[in-house]
This record gives structure tokens, sequence and C-alpha cells, in this order.
RNA sequence: GCCGGAGUGGCGGAAUGGUAUACGCGAUCGACUCAAAAUCGAUUGAGGCAACUCGUGAGGGUUCGAGUCCCUCCUCCGGCACCA
């Protein structure tokens, strides 16, 4: 017999699979069901390492499987060769980034191959190739046209070190010894934030549905539930808080419609209402010829129409913003307030030229229209199909404001009712919140240090009587990051002093205050606080002395003891007060203890008589029950509770509204007791920690922990009080209610839109042209793709620009919609895009017409099984699912989600237990390892490791990978036993195994199917004969996990097929039979012997035999129960 | 703090509510060898001479019977976190 040589087998096999290209897979063949397998393609980093290995080899048992199984099974490889490894790397070893790409590529391609994997190569993409990512530039043109890829001046995360900003997927927080920071997630290197104009795409318009659409998916629960966090939905509402601004002064609104509009609109007649209901005046003149219109007939006919004065409001509209700027422009006098909506400064039009453009002058004095206005608002909606954000950024730069960003119902604020024009017009605060149904609890307002109402008001500077305390708030806030916002736990904040808003619900006047503990990008920036149901306004609250009204009690209804509520009595309601009375002297508490009642004792309590005062009636009962002449009020504990009980005394049920409140005693004067109060009940004292446990009152935990550690604010579940008319209701009901008489429906999201531009030259350039006269145009169809040029410097700049930028000739360009001159975008898209579609290329991976042809997609789509790294969960995971909806929506792919089944693969730590890494020395080399021990020996080894179907990490253990070695070693000598008969002793065990492995692999649990294989091994070692055709079934078996042994194997038999072209052999349950079985015996459901039992023989016939073997235990017991479980175990149940 | 997942020999791990620790590693003893490695054979949860007792993070519960189901708690891992 020939030696074990696994290296000269294993490359023999390589070079014959891939000569007879026997795991290209076609698309479709007749009468099998097609299997599509995704592993996550690698980064080409240079070198496959263990968990490469990992990721790639033992899913590919599950392909071989599949195949033998009767599938078309598609399990496919490429690269994806964009990105940061990838490049700085290439600048580390001095080679430009493609070069350096290709040859890892070329180098990876040949390890690859020495796995043994099942990779269909003639399928293999990889995204740095022009045909592939002509394909990303196009979808994202797509998106461009829809408008979900859009450019956004916002603050981002910024990597120094990587001299590019990152997607908020791309930050990592991590905890240091300092606090929290945010790290940038490839490099580790702390982020900054940045103000920068970036491309985004409107992950958020799909917030809803990547979060709905996880229900049905068959994945594990964790991964669920981590893109749920991630997105965070929360539901709730959205209550507008109108304001009243210092003596509730009334202003004269001055309106300007726009090109081709007039006053007679309803949109400006529903303005022009809701502003007069409020007091307000509106003047809002005709300006002539609206579609040809002229500058000067304008200008003279707005300044002509009233009188411009420091109470005057000026509003503009489109082209009625530029006149407003010419009105203001010419005023003697400052005016209150300039406000433009969907206004602009120059031509540069999204969509189309306009006859005004030639006839207007734009040229604007903004020093000027600064101080001839005490405050300026630019209000802009991102999605104007007119206005871009960048038009809206130089209008506010002129104006030297921040632009306010608003939502119109129609584009470019052309809707009937625009309500959030008359948001920014009429003061009114807008506050987001899940707990709509306390908001009767809502005594003050918070507003985000950035709420551009804020500034607003700090622009007039004599709004807010406080103007310099709350600039300096606001100052100092801006410096700090939202992480160091929250170094302290500890609550600060700013009155803001002259304005007051009113509470739609109680009607009352609350303060507002500035605090930055509210973020300005979540919900609407600014909250409604309800100290006493929310820890952290509470918290406030505290700090700054405000009244803490409660407006939800918690509701307890008594179901043990005596004073258990009779459920169908009717219940009488009444309102009582407990008083917990503290001892003059002692650290002691008055307890009472009933009389004619078993285990009643409580605090001294009673009911309020009508129109007592509750602190009175507190002091009336301590009297009445104890005789305690001086208990004097130190405060309320806890909330009110409702109680529902059984009162023994008055026989009958009742709901008390229960105050409970804290006494102490001056001193231990004392009236003698009525002999009838005497009769009733006796006093008792208890000290502090006997209390607890010695009262029978159901709430004393909750009371009790107040009482110590101060009130707390309740969360809990209840019902509503002193809400109006909404008193009785349950939470549940009262959020209904309150929301449709105050406010909407609304739902915010803690995800944040995908921003995808990039400051690095190794990236797909982003497909678009800016041009002076049209904006950003995107790059025609027949010009893609768009070809990342070579240079000389790809270095990044770290100036917030790509290195293309300094490529002249890529950079200047023509537009292609007005043919002027234009350059072009020179940031490039975040490989995240690159691999958000790489899976539908797979299918059809040599189409030049379009990314994938529809039919093909079909073939494969959805993805069957797709596994990979727990780390991609809220990164590519989440944005390939954002991807395929948004194309699904375009109709470019026919599933709403790309991945029927995700699962997350484990990680392979070092031998010492810890993360491998070169710098701790416990990187293990998988090609070393198969060249010592062989590329089945690896496969095998990390399969046994551990469940696949689970996430875990395990060490690589080297004498773990030598037991797999042995096993293989032994299953090739095995050879020697093969003889032509069937060993009838070994069927049994064989069929047990034919079932065991396939449904253990199939379900990914490698490690118990590698283990049956040992267990048949080690029986036919103790036979030491099998039969031919039994071998082959065992070389089918072996055939997933180690398929080179396994064809080498198969191939001396003289089969000239391959062993993997087999059918996976089926099992017969007949022979799986046990002729004898070991039968526990058990006493009382311990077992107390064992007997070995024909399998046929009958349940009474067990317990003969059982009965006579453990005789000695069973005398002098009494059985009362005997249960069989026939081939497993008989238990005698004894009188107890 | 909220949400998810997991705690089983010396180690990786295995167990449809039915004899806990399959399989592998390690360890101990033996065979082969001058010797070692490799290989083969045997033993291996703890305590006890033994009969036996105790054992799946802790404590309760359901059940004839619980690693498995239910409740409370602890620890570790992952996601989120001043998110209204």
């Amino acid at each position: 017999m020939k030696q074990y040589d696994h290296t000269k087998i294993e490359k023999k096999w390589q070079k014959a699979w891939a000569d007879a290209e026997q795991y290209k897979t076609p698309d479709q063949v007749k009468g099998k069901d097609n299997f599509y397998l995704l592993v996550e393609f690698p980064y080409p980093s240079g070198n496959l390492h263990v968990g490469h290995w990992y990721a790639f080899a033992v899913p590919d048992m599950l392909a071989r499987l599949h195949r033998m199984n009767g599938k078309n099974v598609m399990y496919p490889i490429g690269f994806d060769a964009f990105g940061l490894p990838a490049e700085n790397a290439a600048i580390k070893n001095k080679l430009n980034p493609r070069t350096w790409t290709e040859q890892n590529i070329a180098h990876m391609k040949n390890q690859i191959a020495s796995m043994g994997t099942s990779f269909d190569l003639s399928r293999m993409v990889s995204t740095i190739d022009p045909a592939y990512y002509k394909w990303t530039q196009w979808q994202f043109l797509q998106f461009f046209k829809k408008g979900l890829a859009y450019q956004k001046d916002t603050p981002v995360n910024w990597c120094p070190n990587d001299k590019t900003v990152l997607a908020n997927e791309q930050v990592v927080t991590r905890s240091t010894s300092s606090g929290q920071v945010a790290t940038c997630e490839r490099c580790g290197h702390e982020v900054v934030q940045k103000q920068m104009l970036q491309w985004n795409i409107k992950i958020t318009d799909y917030a809803d549905r990547l979060v709905d659409d996880l229900d049905p998916l068959d994945w594990p629960n964790e991964i669920k539930e981590s893109q749920r966090n991630w997105i965070g939905r929360s539901e709730g509402a959205e209550i507008d808080f109108p304001l009243e601004i210092g003596d509730n002064k009334k202003y004269k609104y001055v309106i300007l419609h726009g090109f081709q509009s007039s006053p007679d609109r309803p949109r400006w007649l529903w303005l022009k209402s809701e502003l007069e209901k409020s007091g307000h005046e509106v003047v809002m003149p005709s300006l002539p010829n609206p579609d040809d219109p002229s500058e000067q007939e304008w200008v003279e006919t707005a300044i002509n129409a009233t009188t411009y004065d420091e109470n005057t409001v000026l509003v503009g509209h489109s082209l009625g913003a530029v006149t407003a700027l010419k009105v203001v422009e010419r005023l003697k006098k400052p005016i209150f307030r300039l406000v433009t909506v969907g206004g602009f400064a120059n031509r540069e039009f999204k969509d189309k030229k306009r006859p005004f453009e030639e006839t207007w002058k734009w040229e604007f004095d903004g020093e000027k229209i600064r101080s001839k206005t005490k405050a300026i608002t630019v209000l802009h909606d991102p999605k104007d199909h007119a206005i871009s954000d960048a038009q809206a950024k130089k209008l506010a730069d002129l104006l030297g404001v921040a632009v306010t960003t608003g939502t119109s119902t129609k584009s470019h604020f052309a809707g009937d009712k625009e309500p959030d024009v008359l948001m920014w017009l009429r003061p009114t605060i807008r506050v987001f919140t899940t707990r709509p149904d306390t908001l009767f609890g809502a005594t003050y307002l918070v507003l985000a240090p950035e709420h551009p109402w804020v500034a607003l008001a700090l622009q007039h500077k004599t709004v807010l009587k406080n103007n310099d305390e709350v600039q300096k708030y606001v100052d100092k806030a801006n410096k700090k990051t939202d992480l160091e916002r929250q170094e302290s736990k500890e609550k600060t904040g700013v009155k803001l002093e002259g304005i007051e808003a009113i509470n739609p619900a109680s009607g009352e006047k609350i303060p507002l205050f500035v605090a930055d503990y509210v973020l300005s990008h979540y919900g609407t920036g600014a909250i409604m606080a309800v100290p006493a149901h929310d820890e952290r306004d509470f918290e406030f609250a505290q700090k700054f002395d405000l009244p803490i009204p409660q407006v939800v009690a918690p509701v307890i209804h008594v179901t043990k003891g005596g004073d258990a509520v009779r459920e169908g009595e009717p219940m009488k309601k009444r309102d009582a007060v407990m008083a917990i009375v503290k001892h003059w002297e002692k650290d002691e508490y008055l307890c009472i203890e009933w009389k004619e009642f078993d285990e009643i004792r409580t605090f001294i309590s009673g009911g309020i008589e009508e129109g007592e005062d509750v602190v009175e009636a507190g002091k009336r009962e301590i009297a009445e029950e104890s005789g305690y002449k001086n208990a004097k009020f130190i405060r309320s504990v806890g909330q009110v509770q409702f109680v529902e009980f059984y009162h023994q005394a008055k026989k009958g049920n009742v709901r008390a509204k229960m105050h409970y409140l804290y006494f102490e005693l001056e001193n231990g004067e004392q009236e003698p007791l009525s002999a009838e109060e005497d009769a009733k009940h006796s006093i008792v004292w208890k000290k502090r920690d006997e209390v607890r446990s010695f009262l029978t009152i159901n709430e004393i935990g909750l009371i009790w922990d107040q009482l110590e550690h101060g009130n707390r604010p309740y969360v809990g579940a209840g019902e509503l009080i002193n809400s109006g008319e909404f008193d009785g209701l349950s939470i549940e009901g009262a959020k209904k209610k309150m929301t449709a008489a105050f406010g909407r429906e609304k739902k915010t999201y803690r995800l944040r839109d995908w921003i995808v531009s990039r400051q690095r030259y190794w990236g797909v350039p982003i497909p678009i042209v800016h041009c002076d006269n049209c904006g950003p145009v995107a790059v025609p169809d027949d010009q893609l793709p768009v070809r990342l040029p070579d240079v000389e410097d790809y270095l990044p700049s770290g100036e917030g620009k790509s290195p293309l930028a300094k490529v002249d000739s890529f950079v200047h360009t023509t537009c292609p919609k007005c043919g002027g001159e234009a350059k072009r975008e020179t940031d490039t898209l975040d490989t995240f895009v690159d691999s958000s579609w790489y899976f539908l290329r797979y299918t059809d991976p040599h189409n030049s017409e379009q990314f994938a042809e529809n039919s093909k997609q079909k073939n494969w789509m959805p993805i069957d099984l797709y596994s990979g790294g727990a780390e991609h969960t809220t990164m590519h995971v989440l944005y390939s699912r954002f991807w395929h909806k948004a194309l699904f929506d375009l109709g470019l792919v026919a599933d709403a989600e790309p991945y029927t089944r995700r699962m997350n693969r484990s990680i392979i730590l070092g031998p010492d237990g810890q993360k491998m890494s070169k710098s701790r020395g416990n990187v293990i080399d998988p090609d070393a390892v198969v060249a010592q021990l062989g590329a089945d020996t690896v496969r095998m080894y990390l399969a046994f490791i551990g469940p696949y179907n689970e996430v875990g990490s395990y060490p690589w253990n080297p004498d773990g990978v030598v037991g797999v070695r042995r096993f293989l070693e032994r299953l090739w000598k095995a050879q020697q036993y093969v003889q032509k008969e069937e060993v009838a002793s070994l069927q049994n065990v064989l069929h047990k195994t034919i079932k065991k492995v396939g449904e253990d692999a199939t379900q990914m649990k490698f490690n118990t199917a590698i283990a049956q294989l040992m267990v048949f091994l080690n029986a036919l070692e103790k036979e030491k004969k099998i039969g031919e055709s039994q071998w082959k079934t065992l070389l089918m078996l072996v055939a997933p996990f180690a398929p080179h042994i396994a064809e080498e194997l198969w191939s001396e038999l003289g089969d000239q097929t391959s062993v993997h072209a087999q059918s996976w052999p089926e099992f017969d349950p007949k022979l799986m039979v046990d002729d004898e079985k070991e039968v526990a015996i058990q006493i009382d459901g311990k077992t107390r012997g064992t007997i070995v039992l024909p399998t046929a023989v009958s349940k009474d016939e067990i317990e003969k035999q059982a009965r006579l073997k453990i005789e000695v235990r069973l005398k002098g017991v009494k059985v009362a129960r005997v249960i069989v479980v026939p081939g497993r175990l008989i238990n005698f149940v004894t009188t107890r």
C-alpha cells in the first residue's frame, strides 16, 4: 500500500477538476433545482488567511453535499478589490494600487485553488474591472435620477488617518479610560466632526421596509435584532407648541409671491388666514406680469405696497424671495425679520432655464441686507426640483445664516397647504414624542442648542431677555461633539427668558430651555419634557426646580389574601391617604395590625373626605387611628396609585386613589384611643429594615424604595390622571386619542442617510458632472464607465478632496446637458456600494448590455444561503438589502429581499485563545499547515472545531488538527480491509452514519457529521473488514469534507466518474434498527441499573426483567406507577 | 439602562423532556523500541476501599423524569444607548 501523500493527491485532483471544468455551473439543468450558495467575496489583501479558509472551504462542504443531493449548485467567488485596505497597503509597498491589487488577485486565485473548493471560477467578478464598475456607476445614476442620491452639506465623520469621510455605520464607538470615543471602523483612529458637502444615499426612506421585511426572513434572531436596533425605529407623535414672544406682539407679514404666481393661490389664502387667526396683519401685493416679470416693476410694487418697520416680517417665495432681497437693500429702517422660502440668489436652477434669468440683476449687497433685518431665515427643501442645496447654501452664506431645512408637501413649497412654511413664520415649536399620552404632564420644552429657533431668537438679540447667557451656552455646546456632551450625565441648560410656549392640551404657558441633552439630529431637535414620567426630564426638572406633576398612575389589583378583589362585585371609588409616620426619636415606623382580619398589616390609612386637603386627611387619620397629635408633614412619597382591593371592614370592593404621605412625629404626645378604635387594631412600631417584610401592602416595594432613595419618575403602565377629559384612559388608549386631538402620528429613526463619497483615489469615480448652469448632471449611459484615470500621485491629500481633483484632464469636461464647460465630481464611491450588488453580477457575469439579464437573475435570486461575518450585520448586509429594494422599486430586480437565509460565521482565534495578529505572534499560516498536513486536513479540522450554524469563537488547536490528520491516515489505511462481500455487522452503523452525516451537514453542523464519520471508522477498524459497496458509500460520505482523499480512494476502485458526481447514498431505516437495547432502570427518576433487552420485547417483559434485576432495591418499597419507554428506560415511581 | 445570545469534564464540544459528557484533544498506564517519536491497546466527571453519594452558572417551580420547559438572580459575549 502506498503512503498517504497529500501533496501529490491534492495537486493531482485540483488540476483534474479544473481541466474537466467540473464546477462550472450551468444556468439551468433539467430536473434539478438551483441552489445559490454565497460567501462574502474577499479583499485581495495578498494572502489567504485561516479566516478565508473558514469562510470558503467549510461552506464548500454544503455546496458539495447539495450537488450530490441532485441540486444545481452555484458557489461563486470574486474580489472586492477597491478600497482602503488595498490602497493603504499599496502605498506602503510603494506600488500603484492597481498593480498591487492585480498581483494579489493573481496570487490569491492560486491559493483559492489549493483549498479544493468547488467555486465556479468562470463566474469570477472583480469590482475594479471597468466592465463591472460601469454598472456600479449606472445603478448609482438610477438612484440619482430618482432623488435617492443627493449632495448635502452636513456635519460628517472624518477620519484624519484615512483622510476620508465615513458613513455612520463605519464609525465604531469605543470605551476608553477617558470616556467614549468615536473611531474609524477600518483603522481604529479617532474620527472628528467636519462640516462638508457630501454625496448621500437616502437609505432612511427605506427604514420602515428594512425593519418590517425582516420579520418573515429565516435569519438568526440576533442578526435581525442588530439591524432593528441600528435602524432604531420609534413610533410616536409630532405635536406643535405655539410660542408667545415678549408681550405677545402682533406683526405685519408682507408676502411676496413668485414667478407665474399670484396672491389668490390656495396656499397664500391658507397662509394668510392662518396668520390672521393668530391676530397678525397680512399684506400680499399682486406683483405685475407674473409670466414675464421685470425686476424694477416687482421691487417698486413691493415697496409701495405698505410701510416697512421694526414690526414687519417680509416673506418672499422663489422669485419673490429675490425681490425681497432687493426690497430690503433699499429700506431705510431695519425690519423685524426676513424669510425666504425656496429662495435663491443665482441662476443655477436644477431643472431648466427661466425667462427672467437675463432680466434680473444677480447682484446683492449681503451686508446691507443683514443690517436692515433683525433676523433672517432661509427655508429650503432638499427635495426641491429647481433649487439645489448648493444654491440655498449660497443664499444663506450671502445673508450670513445657516440654511433652515423644511419639507414641502409639493416640490418647491407649491402645495395648497405648506405647514412647514407656517411653522417657520408663526413661531411654533414642533416636538417628537413617543409618549403623547403624557402631554398634560409636559411642563416645559427643551430645544437642542442647534435648534433653528434658538439661532433665530439669538439673531434678534432683543427677543431673549438673557440673550448673552443663551449665546454663551450655545457656543459652548457647539464646541463639543456628541460624545463630549455625553461625558457628563449631569444635566445643563439655560432658560429662554422672554419666550413661552403653550401646552396645546392644558392651555398652560410653559417655559422653554435650551439644553444639550436634547440632540439636534434626532426627531425635531426639540422635546416636550414630562418630568414625572421620564428619567432625563425628571433629573433636569429637579435641578432647575420645576414642577413635576403626575399624569399616569399605576394600578394595583390585589389578587391574593383576604383583601383580594372579589371579581364580579361592584367597585367603589374613593380617594384615600396612606400615612407613613416616623417615631419622634427612633428610626421606627408606625404600623397597624388589624385585629378582626387575618394577616392585614398596614400603615395608617383612610379615606379623604369631601373637600378635605390630602395632608389634613393624613393628619386626621393619624390622630384617629393612633392618637398621636403632632405629626409634621414632610413630603409625599412616590406616585399616586390606584389600589383595587376588597375592603373587609366595609365589606365591598374598593378602588382607592391612594396618596402616600410621609410624616414625622414631633413628640410622643398622644390622646387615648376610643374603645371602638382600640378594638379594631393595635399599633406596632417597626424598625426601618423590618417594615417591608412586616406589612401586607402590595405596593410597599415601590413606596418604600422611594421613601428611602427619593422619588423616581414613573415610566410603567397605568391610567391617566390630571389630564382633563382623558382621565381614566390607559396609556395605549391615551396615546391614540391625544395624538388625534393635538398632533400627528410620526415615526422617527436612529438610522441616518448613507454617506457614499470618499476622498480617496482607489474607488469607483462618482459619475457626475458639475455644471455652473445646470448643477450636478448625470453622465449619460453611453459615456459609462467613467474610468478611474491612471495617475502618478494617488496619495490622499487630506484636505477633503480626492487625488482625482489634481488631475486636470479628468476634471475638465463639458456638461452633458448644456454643452458648456463643466467639472467632474472627483470623489469616489464607498466600496460598500460595489459590494451592494455583486451577487447579481454572478448570475450573468459577462453581460455588456445590462448588469444582469432579468431571466438570468431569476435562475438564482433570491440567494438561498449567504454566509459571512457578523461585523457586516449593520454595514454590508444592511446596505445591500437597501440597494436591492431600491433596484426592486426601479423594476430592475424581481425580489424585495436578496437573501433568503443569512448566517454569521464564527471567528477562529490563535492557539492562545486571542485574536490572531502579527504583533501577538499567534498567526496560523494555512499554507504552511496545508504543506505539512494537507488541504483536506485543514478543511476538515475547521469544520470539526465547532458548530458552523452558530456564532462563536474557536481557538486553533494544533493538536486538534493532528487529530483530524490521524483520521484521514486511518481512512487511507482502511483500504486494506476492503473485500468483495458486504460485512453485515457494519450495516447498522453505516446506515445510521448516512442519515446523521446527511442531516447534520445540511444544517451546517459539520462537527457532529464528522464525529459520526469517526464513529464509523472506529467500528470499521474493530471489524478489520468492509465490503466494497460499503467502502464506496463511506467515500461518498467523506467526499464533501475531504474531497481529494475521497476522490483518490474512489479512483483506486477503478471508477472513471468522480466521487463528487455521485448521488448521495440513501439510508434504509430497517437496517438501523438495533436488535438489542440497553434499558435504564430508574427508581423515582434516578438510574439504579441497566439491562440489555431485545428491542422487540413487550413492556410487561421489560418490567418483569427490570424487577428481577433490582429486586433488592424494590424490597419494602411501594411502587405507585411504572413508566416504560421501550428501548430507553423503565421508571418505578414510589409513593412518597 | 434597553434588546438579543450563551453558560455542560483539564480543553473544543455532544445530547427528539428519557442512561449527561458522543467525537476529538490532552492526561495516565501498557505494547512495540537500546531509547524517543510515530503507531496500537486500555483507562479517564468529582468524592469514596466499597456499597454509594454528588454533579450541566445560582436559587425556586412544573414533571414519574429537567442540561433541555417556566419564574427570579448572577456572569460572559454581541447590538443600541441622554434617541425623547
